[in-house]
DNA sequence: GGCCATACATACATTTTTGTGCGTACCATA
DNA sequence: TATGGTACGCACAAAAATGTATGTATGGCC
């Protein structure tokens, strides 16, 4: 009960993040795994079990639901076969394909940056290793 | 109590995260305020205060958090005067302004797509105006 | 003394994101 | 009959992000 607070800086907030550009773009491709759904399918198609393999730990909760919101953003097309055993494809639509540089760049980034920054301790572990994140991340982008 | 579960899949996951360059560069600037926040800095060097003119709703607490985290990721430099008000500057660091171009880049593409994109509601209100969000945004980066 | 401003800190509350566990429809194959 | 694979859906739970409200130290000014 109490208040609902329809109106609280937070809702504002977002609201104000969806007129903005630059935040809106972020939203976009934040979050865990909006990228690298991204850089995966940036490769080539693939159908759900696909991607599900190709990203390390993902539940198949978060993979749905991330798909679904790419669909909705407009950066993902999604194909349905009525097959026998269900097949989904998805590929990418060209304004996402249109995000993969920036994605190059961002990798890039923080590739030179990881290796400068000497470990400001974000993570659990943080062994400065660069693991490759299987085909997730394209290494030539155009 | 039950399980405190430090081997979830979470904590895997976040590791991963930390690990992978592109997905570590969006933990960086991801978030709500921290391209805003860049962008306001790469025009000029920005005490506390201006940086809450600057951004629009943004509350003290956020504020100080992400500019903590910053400058723990060695994007923004900060330099305290020992003056009678405290007066406290924050600075872009190198690896910060590299940022700037990608800033440029996600802000561009963030305008295009929400022309193309008719509105799929992810907000609240979403009204296609474009805020400027006042000079948060760098309109010519280089 | 009381009030102002700056740049925060701290406790607490709410909202958002991410994860866990289980179920489902379909048909095939053993 | 039992089991397996595909691409999810759903209820619930934990964790992370964000917001609210209040306090603090300093010295100047009235």
């Amino acid at each position: 009960m109490a208040k609902l607070k329809e109106n609280s800086t937070n809702s504002q907030n977002r609201r104000f993040f969806t007129s903005c550009d630059m935040t809106y773009a972020v939203q976009i491709i934040g979050g865990r795994w909006k990228i690298l759904i991204l850089s995966a399918l940036g490769k080539e198609a693939k159908r759900y079990s696909q991607l599900k393999k190709v990203l390390p730990g993902i539940t198949e909760r978060m993979l749905t639901l991330q798909l679904r919101e790419m669909e909705m953003d407009g950066i993902v097309h999604r194909t349905v076969y009525p097959e026998v055993p269900p097949r989904v494809e998805y590929t990418l639509a060209d304004i996402g394909r249109e995000l993969l540089p920036i994605c190059a760049q961002l990798h890039l980034w923080g590739g030179r940056h990881r290796n400068a920054a000497t470990v400001n301790a974000r993570g659990t572990g943080s062994k400065p290793e660069s693991q490759e994140a299987g085909d997730a991340i394209p290494s030539k982008p155009a």
